[in-house]
DNA sequence: TGTACATCAGTGAACGCGCGTTCACTGATGTAC
DNA sequence: TGTACATCAGTGAACGCGCGTTCACTGATGTAC
Protein backbone atom coordinates (compact mmCIF):
# COMPACT_ATOMS: atom_id res chain seq x y z
CA UNK A 1 0.00 0.00 0.00
CA UNK A 2 1.21 3.48 -0.77
CA UNK A 3 1.04 6.33 1.63
CA UNK A 4 -1.48 8.16 -1.15
CA UNK A 5 -4.06 4.70 -0.56
CA UNK A 6 -2.97 4.64 3.32
CA UNK A 7 -4.44 8.20 3.76
CA UNK A 8 -8.45 6.97 3.91
CA UNK A 9 -11.02 9.57 3.52
CA UNK A 10 -14.26 9.07 4.82
CA UNK A 11 -15.59 11.13 1.91
CA UNK A 12 -14.05 9.45 -1.40
CA UNK A 13 -14.64 12.41 -3.50
CA UNK A 14 -15.28 11.15 -6.83
CA UNK A 15 -16.13 7.62 -5.91
CA UNK A 16 -18.73 7.99 -9.17
CA UNK A 17 -16.12 7.68 -11.34
CA UNK A 18 -13.28 5.53 -9.29
CA UNK A 19 -16.28 3.10 -9.81
CA UNK A 20 -16.71 3.19 -13.26
CA UNK A 21 -13.51 3.08 -13.88
CA UNK A 22 -12.54 -0.13 -11.81
CA UNK A 23 -15.58 -2.03 -13.34
CA UNK A 24 -14.04 -1.21 -16.35
CA UNK A 25 -10.47 -2.97 -15.62
CA UNK A 26 -13.05 -6.16 -13.87
CA UNK A 27 -14.86 -5.51 -17.53
CA UNK A 28 -11.65 -6.19 -19.59
CA UNK A 29 -10.61 -9.08 -17.03
CA UNK A 30 -13.54 -10.96 -17.13
CA UNK A 31 -16.41 -10.15 -18.86
CA UNK A 32 -19.67 -8.14 -17.89
CA UNK A 33 -21.35 -11.83 -16.82
CA UNK A 34 -18.82 -12.21 -13.83
CA UNK A 35 -18.66 -8.38 -13.23
CA UNK A 36 -19.63 -7.98 -9.04
CA UNK A 37 -20.30 -4.89 -7.70
CA UNK A 38 -18.95 -5.79 -4.19
CA UNK A 39 -15.68 -7.16 -5.93
CA UNK A 40 -15.51 -3.35 -7.73
CA UNK A 41 -16.01 -2.10 -4.42
CA UNK A 42 -13.54 -4.03 -2.58
CA UNK A 43 -11.01 -3.54 -4.98
CA UNK A 44 -11.13 0.16 -4.33
CA UNK A 45 -10.95 -0.53 -0.15
CA UNK A 46 -14.90 0.97 0.09
CA UNK A 47 -17.80 -0.87 1.93
CA UNK A 48 -20.01 -2.81 -0.38
CA UNK A 49 -22.70 -0.60 -0.23
CA UNK A 50 -21.16 2.57 -1.14
CA UNK A 51 -21.79 1.91 -4.97
CA UNK A 52 -25.81 2.50 -3.93
CA UNK A 53 -24.90 6.21 -3.49
CA UNK A 54 -24.20 6.55 -6.87
CA UNK A 55 -26.16 4.23 -8.69
CA UNK A 56 -29.44 3.08 -8.46
CA UNK A 57 -28.65 -1.40 -8.41
CA UNK A 58 -25.45 -3.15 -10.91
CA UNK A 59 -27.87 -2.87 -14.02
CA UNK A 60 -27.44 1.34 -13.86
CA UNK A 61 -23.68 0.79 -13.76
CA UNK A 62 -23.77 -1.29 -16.28
CA UNK A 63 -25.79 0.97 -18.63
CA UNK A 64 -23.56 4.10 -17.51
CA UNK A 65 -20.64 1.73 -18.63
CA UNK A 66 -22.25 0.78 -22.33
CA UNK A 67 -23.02 4.99 -22.78
CA UNK A 68 -19.48 5.62 -21.57
CA UNK A 69 -18.70 3.20 -24.56
CA UNK A 70 -21.29 4.23 -27.06
CA UNK A 71 -19.80 8.12 -27.09
CA UNK A 72 -16.56 6.70 -27.53
CA UNK A 73 -17.40 4.26 -30.58
CA UNK A 74 -19.08 7.42 -32.09
CA UNK A 75 -16.14 9.59 -31.28
CA UNK A 76 -13.79 7.33 -32.98
CA UNK A 77 -15.68 6.74 -36.05
CA UNK A 78 -16.49 10.10 -36.02
CA UNK A 79 -13.15 11.11 -36.58
CA UNK A 80 -12.14 8.27 -38.94
CA UNK A 81 -15.14 9.30 -41.57
CA UNK A 82 -13.99 12.89 -40.90
CA UNK A 83 -10.47 12.09 -43.08
CA UNK A 84 -12.10 11.59 -46.07
CA UNK A 85 -14.69 14.71 -46.55
CA UNK A 86 -14.58 14.31 -50.65
CA UNK A 87 -14.56 10.88 -50.83
CA UNK A 88 -17.70 9.15 -49.35
CA UNK A 89 -16.78 5.53 -50.30
CA UNK A 90 -12.91 6.01 -48.51
CA UNK A 91 -14.80 7.77 -45.65
CA UNK A 92 -17.33 4.52 -45.12
CA UNK A 93 -14.28 2.11 -45.03
CA UNK A 94 -12.38 4.21 -43.21
CA UNK A 95 -15.77 4.12 -40.63
CA UNK A 96 -15.34 0.73 -40.51
CA UNK A 97 -12.12 0.29 -39.90
CA UNK A 98 -12.28 2.28 -36.79
CA UNK A 99 -15.49 0.98 -35.96
CA UNK A 100 -13.95 -2.83 -36.11
CA UNK A 101 -10.29 -1.68 -34.36
CA UNK A 102 -12.56 -0.32 -31.37
CA UNK A 103 -14.44 -3.38 -30.56
CA UNK A 104 -11.19 -5.27 -30.77
CA UNK A 105 -9.49 -2.95 -28.29
CA UNK A 106 -12.23 -3.00 -25.85
CA UNK A 107 -13.81 -6.48 -26.62
CA UNK A 108 -15.77 -6.89 -23.24
CA UNK A 109 -17.29 -3.36 -23.51
CA UNK A 110 -18.38 -3.99 -26.43
CA UNK A 111 -19.93 -7.20 -25.95
CA UNK A 112 -21.31 -5.02 -23.27
CA UNK A 113 -22.86 -2.56 -25.10
CA UNK A 114 -24.18 -5.30 -27.86
CA UNK A 115 -25.27 -7.86 -25.62
CA UNK A 116 -28.26 -8.82 -23.39
CA UNK A 117 -26.32 -8.07 -20.70
CA UNK A 118 -28.45 -4.62 -19.69
CA UNK A 119 -31.74 -4.84 -19.36
CA UNK A 120 -34.60 -2.39 -20.03
CA UNK A 121 -31.71 -0.11 -21.53
CA UNK A 122 -34.83 2.46 -22.46
CA UNK A 123 -34.89 3.37 -19.32
CA UNK A 124 -31.10 4.88 -19.73
CA UNK A 125 -31.67 8.01 -21.44
CA UNK A 126 -27.84 8.12 -21.44
CA UNK A 127 -27.33 5.06 -23.21
CA UNK A 128 -30.33 5.40 -25.82
CA UNK A 129 -28.88 9.16 -27.17
CA UNK A 130 -25.23 7.52 -27.00
CA UNK A 131 -26.11 4.60 -28.94
CA UNK A 132 -27.96 6.39 -31.38
CA UNK A 133 -25.44 9.29 -32.19
CA UNK A 134 -23.00 6.31 -32.93
CA UNK A 135 -25.61 4.49 -35.59
CA UNK A 136 -25.69 8.42 -36.83
CA UNK A 137 -22.46 8.45 -37.48
CA UNK A 138 -22.23 5.35 -40.07
CA UNK A 139 -25.54 6.74 -41.13
CA UNK A 140 -24.47 10.13 -42.12
CA UNK A 141 -21.61 8.53 -44.39
CA UNK A 142 -24.22 6.48 -45.90
CA UNK A 143 -25.85 9.57 -46.75
CA UNK A 144 -23.02 11.36 -48.40
CA UNK A 145 -21.73 8.40 -50.00
CA UNK A 146 -25.75 8.38 -52.17
CA UNK A 147 -25.27 11.62 -52.65
CA UNK A 148 -22.17 10.47 -54.39
CA UNK A 149 -24.23 8.35 -56.41
CA UNK A 150 -23.31 4.94 -54.61
CA UNK A 151 -26.18 2.73 -53.62
CA UNK A 152 -28.26 4.13 -55.63
CA UNK A 153 -32.14 2.82 -55.50
CA UNK A 154 -31.62 1.29 -52.49
CA UNK A 155 -33.48 2.51 -49.13
CA UNK A 156 -30.80 4.68 -46.99
CA UNK A 157 -31.40 3.37 -43.72
CA UNK A 158 -31.26 -0.32 -45.17
CA UNK A 159 -27.73 0.41 -46.88
CA UNK A 160 -27.03 1.43 -43.34
CA UNK A 161 -28.09 -1.46 -41.19
CA UNK A 162 -26.74 -3.60 -43.84
CA UNK A 163 -23.26 -1.94 -43.07
CA UNK A 164 -23.82 -1.70 -39.64
CA UNK A 165 -24.17 -5.77 -39.64
CA UNK A 166 -20.87 -6.08 -41.54
CA UNK A 167 -18.96 -4.18 -39.07
CA UNK A 168 -20.84 -5.43 -36.45
CA UNK A 169 -20.66 -9.04 -37.41
CA UNK A 170 -17.09 -8.62 -38.07
CA UNK A 171 -16.11 -7.37 -34.94
CA UNK A 172 -17.90 -10.34 -32.84
CA UNK A 173 -16.75 -12.39 -35.12
CA UNK A 174 -13.14 -11.47 -34.69
CA UNK A 175 -13.14 -11.11 -30.78
CA UNK A 176 -14.89 -14.79 -30.72
CA UNK A 177 -15.04 -17.14 -32.83
CA UNK A 178 -12.34 -15.95 -35.36
CA UNK A 179 -10.15 -14.40 -32.08
CA UNK A 180 -7.17 -17.36 -32.54
CA UNK A 181 -6.84 -17.98 -36.28
CA UNK A 182 -5.26 -14.84 -37.69
CA UNK A 183 -2.64 -13.30 -37.26
CA UNK A 184 -2.74 -9.84 -36.54
CA UNK A 185 -1.76 -8.86 -40.66
CA UNK A 186 -4.61 -11.31 -41.66
CA UNK A 187 -6.69 -9.21 -39.56
CA UNK A 188 -5.96 -5.80 -41.09
CA UNK A 189 -6.33 -7.40 -44.61
CA UNK A 190 -9.36 -9.17 -43.77
CA UNK A 191 -11.27 -6.07 -41.98
CA UNK A 192 -10.11 -4.16 -45.30
CA UNK A 193 -11.19 -7.06 -47.95
CA UNK A 194 -14.71 -7.01 -45.64
CA UNK A 195 -15.08 -3.42 -45.64
CA UNK A 196 -14.27 -2.58 -49.22
CA UNK A 197 -16.94 -5.33 -50.19
CA UNK A 198 -19.40 -2.99 -49.29
CA UNK A 199 -17.80 -0.09 -51.61
CA UNK A 200 -16.92 -1.76 -54.75
CA UNK A 201 -18.59 -1.43 -57.73
CA UNK B 1 -50.53 -33.90 -14.86
CA UNK B 2 -51.91 -36.62 -17.50
CA UNK B 3 -51.89 -40.04 -16.26
CA UNK B 4 -48.77 -40.66 -18.59
CA UNK B 5 -46.73 -38.41 -16.10
CA UNK B 6 -47.80 -39.80 -13.31
CA UNK B 7 -46.19 -42.95 -13.87
CA UNK B 8 -43.16 -42.09 -12.84
CA UNK B 9 -40.37 -44.98 -13.58
CA UNK B 10 -36.96 -45.17 -11.41
CA UNK B 11 -35.10 -45.24 -14.77
CA UNK B 12 -35.96 -42.37 -17.31
CA UNK B 13 -34.90 -44.39 -20.32
CA UNK B 14 -34.65 -41.23 -21.94
CA UNK B 15 -32.82 -38.84 -19.33
CA UNK B 16 -30.96 -37.71 -22.06
CA UNK B 17 -32.06 -36.18 -24.71
CA UNK B 18 -35.32 -35.15 -22.51
CA UNK B 19 -32.58 -33.05 -20.32
CA UNK B 20 -31.79 -31.51 -23.78
CA UNK B 21 -35.42 -31.20 -25.09
CA UNK B 22 -36.12 -28.97 -21.59
CA UNK B 23 -32.94 -27.18 -21.72
CA UNK B 24 -33.86 -25.99 -24.95
CA UNK B 25 -37.36 -24.33 -24.01
CA UNK B 26 -35.69 -23.10 -20.78
CA UNK B 27 -33.35 -20.82 -23.24
CA UNK B 28 -35.89 -20.22 -25.60
CA UNK B 29 -37.60 -18.22 -22.33
CA UNK B 30 -35.00 -16.89 -20.30
CA UNK B 31 -31.72 -17.43 -22.30
CA UNK B 32 -28.76 -18.90 -21.39
CA UNK B 33 -27.19 -16.79 -18.42
CA UNK B 34 -30.35 -17.74 -16.32
CA UNK B 35 -30.82 -21.13 -17.42
CA UNK B 36 -30.10 -23.89 -14.25
CA UNK B 37 -29.81 -27.55 -14.62
CA UNK B 38 -31.51 -27.64 -10.91
CA UNK B 39 -34.42 -25.75 -12.75
CA UNK B 40 -34.69 -28.54 -16.16
CA UNK B 41 -34.38 -31.19 -13.64
CA UNK B 42 -37.16 -30.17 -11.34
CA UNK B 43 -39.36 -29.18 -14.45
CA UNK B 44 -38.49 -33.21 -15.51
CA UNK B 45 -39.35 -34.37 -11.91
CA UNK B 46 -36.16 -35.45 -11.54
CA UNK B 47 -33.63 -34.89 -8.66
CA UNK B 48 -31.57 -32.31 -8.97
CA UNK B 49 -28.28 -34.90 -9.28
CA UNK B 50 -29.92 -36.98 -12.13
CA UNK B 51 -28.30 -34.72 -14.62
CA UNK B 52 -24.83 -35.56 -13.61
CA UNK B 53 -25.61 -38.80 -14.84
CA UNK B 54 -25.35 -37.76 -18.73
CA UNK B 55 -23.12 -34.61 -18.23
CA UNK B 56 -20.38 -33.89 -16.96
CA UNK B 57 -21.23 -30.66 -15.81
CA UNK B 58 -23.11 -27.80 -16.62
CA UNK B 59 -20.88 -26.21 -19.61
CA UNK B 60 -21.32 -29.73 -20.74
CA UNK B 61 -25.09 -29.66 -21.31
CA UNK B 62 -24.76 -26.35 -23.14
CA UNK B 63 -22.01 -27.70 -25.67
CA UNK B 64 -24.41 -30.07 -26.51
CA UNK B 65 -26.90 -28.02 -27.00
CA UNK B 66 -24.86 -25.13 -29.22
CA UNK B 67 -23.24 -28.61 -31.16
CA UNK B 68 -26.82 -29.42 -32.38
CA UNK B 69 -28.12 -26.36 -33.04
CA UNK B 70 -24.54 -25.66 -35.59
CA UNK B 71 -26.07 -29.05 -37.36
CA UNK B 72 -29.55 -27.33 -37.35
CA UNK B 73 -27.95 -24.56 -39.40
CA UNK B 74 -25.79 -26.47 -41.23
CA UNK B 75 -28.74 -28.64 -42.69
CA UNK B 76 -30.80 -25.41 -43.19
CA UNK B 77 -28.51 -23.20 -44.75
CA UNK B 78 -27.09 -26.19 -46.79
CA UNK B 79 -30.76 -27.27 -48.07
CA UNK B 80 -31.14 -23.35 -49.21
CA UNK B 81 -28.19 -23.05 -50.93
CA UNK B 82 -29.24 -26.67 -52.91
CA UNK B 83 -31.94 -24.83 -54.49
CA UNK B 84 -30.03 -22.89 -56.58
CA UNK B 85 -27.27 -25.38 -58.14
CA UNK B 86 -26.27 -23.27 -61.20
CA UNK B 87 -26.36 -19.94 -59.51
CA UNK B 88 -23.42 -18.88 -56.98
CA UNK B 89 -25.08 -15.65 -56.43
CA UNK B 90 -28.60 -17.02 -56.00
CA UNK B 91 -27.44 -19.54 -53.38
CA UNK B 92 -25.18 -17.32 -51.57
CA UNK B 93 -28.35 -15.24 -51.08
CA UNK B 94 -30.84 -17.75 -50.45
CA UNK B 95 -27.99 -19.45 -47.98
CA UNK B 96 -27.80 -16.16 -45.95
CA UNK B 97 -31.88 -15.81 -45.73
CA UNK B 98 -31.77 -19.28 -44.19
CA UNK B 99 -29.24 -18.42 -42.01
CA UNK B 100 -30.52 -15.63 -40.58
CA UNK B 101 -34.19 -16.82 -40.17
CA UNK B 102 -32.75 -19.68 -38.33
CA UNK B 103 -31.29 -17.22 -35.94
CA UNK B 104 -34.46 -15.39 -36.16
CA UNK B 105 -36.31 -18.38 -35.08
CA UNK B 106 -33.79 -19.46 -32.50
CA UNK B 107 -32.26 -16.70 -30.81
CA UNK B 108 -31.35 -17.56 -27.83
CA UNK B 109 -29.87 -20.75 -29.12
CA UNK B 110 -27.94 -18.63 -31.48
CA UNK B 111 -26.68 -16.42 -28.66
CA UNK B 112 -25.42 -19.41 -27.21
CA UNK B 113 -24.04 -20.91 -29.99
CA UNK B 114 -21.77 -17.80 -30.46
CA UNK B 115 -21.65 -16.21 -27.01
CA UNK B 116 -19.04 -16.62 -24.74
CA UNK B 117 -21.51 -18.80 -22.40
CA UNK B 118 -19.54 -22.19 -22.99
CA UNK B 119 -16.22 -22.35 -21.96
CA UNK B 120 -13.18 -24.16 -23.46
CA UNK B 121 -15.31 -24.96 -26.84
CA UNK B 122 -12.36 -26.79 -28.07
CA UNK B 123 -13.00 -29.59 -25.73
CA UNK B 124 -16.63 -30.31 -27.06
CA UNK B 125 -15.66 -32.17 -30.35
CA UNK B 126 -18.65 -32.33 -31.77
CA UNK B 127 -19.35 -28.87 -31.22
CA UNK B 128 -16.02 -28.23 -32.92
CA UNK B 129 -17.08 -30.53 -35.71
CA UNK B 130 -20.52 -29.45 -36.09
CA UNK B 131 -19.44 -25.45 -35.93
CA UNK B 132 -16.94 -26.19 -38.74
CA UNK B 133 -19.67 -28.05 -40.79
CA UNK B 134 -22.02 -24.67 -41.15
CA UNK B 135 -18.99 -22.25 -41.73
CA UNK B 136 -17.79 -24.99 -44.30
CA UNK B 137 -21.54 -24.89 -46.28
CA UNK B 138 -21.05 -20.88 -46.74
CA UNK B 139 -17.21 -21.68 -48.07
CA UNK B 140 -18.62 -23.55 -50.73
CA UNK B 141 -21.26 -21.43 -51.89
CA UNK B 142 -18.74 -18.95 -51.99
CA UNK B 143 -16.21 -21.12 -53.78
CA UNK B 144 -19.23 -22.14 -56.12
CA UNK B 145 -19.02 -18.17 -56.76
CA UNK B 146 -15.49 -17.63 -57.27
CA UNK B 147 -15.76 -20.20 -60.02
CA UNK B 148 -18.39 -18.37 -61.54
CA UNK B 149 -16.38 -15.25 -61.67
CA UNK B 150 -17.91 -13.78 -58.41
CA UNK B 151 -15.05 -12.11 -56.31
CA UNK B 152 -12.35 -12.47 -58.45
CA UNK B 153 -9.04 -11.65 -57.23
CA UNK B 154 -10.19 -11.83 -53.60
CA UNK B 155 -8.47 -14.68 -51.45
CA UNK B 156 -11.39 -17.31 -50.80
CA UNK B 157 -11.44 -17.35 -47.09
CA UNK B 158 -11.44 -13.35 -46.83
CA UNK B 159 -14.20 -13.20 -49.04
CA UNK B 160 -16.42 -16.49 -46.96
CA UNK B 161 -15.41 -14.50 -43.52
CA UNK B 162 -17.28 -11.37 -44.59
CA UNK B 163 -20.12 -12.98 -45.70
CA UNK B 164 -20.71 -15.00 -42.52
CA UNK B 165 -19.80 -11.22 -40.45
CA UNK B 166 -22.59 -9.90 -42.82
CA UNK B 167 -25.08 -12.44 -41.99
CA UNK B 168 -23.79 -13.47 -38.48
CA UNK B 169 -24.17 -9.54 -37.96
CA UNK B 170 -27.93 -9.01 -39.39
CA UNK B 171 -28.44 -11.75 -37.00
CA UNK B 172 -27.29 -10.44 -34.42
CA UNK B 173 -29.18 -6.94 -34.53
CA UNK B 174 -31.86 -7.96 -35.98
CA UNK B 175 -32.50 -10.33 -32.43
CA UNK B 176 -31.00 -7.61 -30.52
CA UNK B 177 -31.24 -3.64 -31.40
CA UNK B 178 -33.46 -3.92 -34.47
CA UNK B 179 -35.57 -6.31 -32.76
CA UNK B 180 -38.58 -4.03 -31.93
CA UNK B 181 -38.35 -1.13 -34.72
CA UNK B 182 -38.93 -2.98 -37.97
CA UNK B 183 -42.13 -5.07 -38.78
CA UNK B 184 -41.94 -8.50 -40.46
CA UNK B 185 -41.93 -7.36 -43.84
CA UNK B 186 -39.17 -4.66 -43.26
CA UNK B 187 -37.00 -7.35 -41.84
CA UNK B 188 -37.58 -9.69 -44.83
CA UNK B 189 -36.78 -6.55 -47.17
CA UNK B 190 -33.63 -5.45 -45.01
CA UNK B 191 -32.08 -9.47 -45.47
CA UNK B 192 -33.02 -9.00 -48.81
CA UNK B 193 -31.22 -6.01 -49.40
CA UNK B 194 -27.95 -6.05 -47.06
CA UNK B 195 -27.44 -10.46 -48.88
CA UNK B 196 -27.83 -8.46 -51.69
CA UNK B 197 -25.03 -6.04 -51.09
CA UNK B 198 -23.00 -9.12 -50.99
CA UNK B 199 -23.47 -9.94 -54.40
CA UNK B 200 -24.90 -7.37 -56.47
CA UNK B 201 -22.35 -6.12 -59.25
C1' DT C 1 -16.16 34.40 13.44
C1' DG C 2 -18.88 30.86 15.61
C1' DT C 3 -22.55 27.78 15.96
C1' DA C 4 -26.82 24.92 14.78
C1' DC C 5 -28.41 22.00 11.71
C1' DA C 6 -29.69 19.79 7.30
C1' DT C 7 -27.78 17.03 3.97
C1' DC C 8 -24.65 14.12 1.84
C1' DA C 9 -21.69 10.03 1.39
C1' DG C 10 -19.99 6.73 3.70
C1' DT C 11 -20.24 2.05 7.12
C1' DG C 12 -21.07 -2.81 8.64
C1' DA C 13 -24.18 -6.32 9.75
C1' DA C 14 -27.54 -9.05 7.96
C1' DC C 15 -31.05 -11.35 4.80
C1' DG C 16 -32.24 -14.37 1.50
C1' DC C 17 -31.31 -16.41 -2.62
C1' DG C 18 -30.55 -20.18 -5.98
C1' DC C 19 -26.99 -22.22 -7.70
C1' DG C 20 -23.39 -26.04 -9.07
C1' DT C 21 -21.60 -29.81 -7.30
C1' DT C 22 -20.20 -33.84 -4.13
C1' DC C 23 -21.32 -37.68 -1.39
C1' DA C 24 -22.92 -42.04 0.09
C1' DC C 25 -26.82 -44.34 -1.01
C1' DT C 26 -30.37 -47.53 -3.46
C1' DG C 27 -33.54 -49.37 -6.82
C1' DA C 28 -33.67 -51.37 -11.50
C1' DT C 29 -31.64 -53.80 -15.28
C1' DG C 30 -29.30 -57.12 -17.84
C1' DT C 31 -26.07 -60.74 -18.36
C1' DA C 32 -23.22 -65.11 -17.31
C1' DC C 33 -23.76 -69.48 -15.98
C1' DT D 1 -35.55 -71.38 -16.42
C1' DG D 2 -33.51 -69.42 -12.29
C1' DT D 3 -30.20 -67.07 -9.75
C1' DA D 4 -25.94 -64.20 -8.46
C1' DC D 5 -23.97 -60.26 -9.30
C1' DA D 6 -21.97 -56.27 -11.74
C1' DT D 7 -23.38 -52.18 -13.57
C1' DC D 8 -26.22 -48.48 -14.54
C1' DA D 9 -29.26 -44.57 -13.49
C1' DG D 10 -31.51 -42.75 -10.25
C1' DT D 11 -32.14 -40.30 -5.00
C1' DG D 12 -31.84 -36.81 -1.17
C1' DA D 13 -29.16 -34.40 2.02
C1' DA D 14 -25.66 -31.31 2.42
C1' DC D 15 -21.74 -27.94 1.47
C1' DG D 16 -20.12 -23.77 0.31
C1' DC D 17 -20.36 -19.98 -2.43
C1' DG D 18 -20.65 -15.04 -3.65
C1' DC D 19 -23.92 -12.25 -4.82
C1' DG D 20 -27.39 -8.09 -4.84
C1' DT D 21 -29.63 -5.53 -1.85
C1' DT D 22 -31.79 -3.43 2.54
C1' DC D 23 -31.40 -1.40 6.92
C1' DA D 24 -30.30 1.59 10.59
C1' DC D 25 -26.39 3.93 11.52
C1' DT D 26 -22.57 7.71 11.62
C1' DG D 27 -18.93 10.77 10.24
C1' DA D 28 -18.01 14.80 7.24
C1' DT D 29 -19.43 18.86 4.85
C1' DG D 30 -21.42 23.12 3.88
C1' DT D 31 -24.64 26.72 4.66
C1' DA D 32 -27.81 30.17 7.19
C1' DC D 33 -27.72 33.33 10.56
Amino acid sequence: MSSDEKQQQYHHGNLREALLEMAVLHLRDEGHEKLSLRAIARDLGVSQTAPYRHFDDKNALLAALAAAGFAELAAKTATAAKKHPADAAAALQACGVAYVRFARANPEKYLLMFGPGIVERQRYVELVENSDAAFRVLLEVIEQAQREGLFSGKPTHMVANAAWALVHGLSTLLIGHLQWIMSEREVERQIAVATGMLVDR
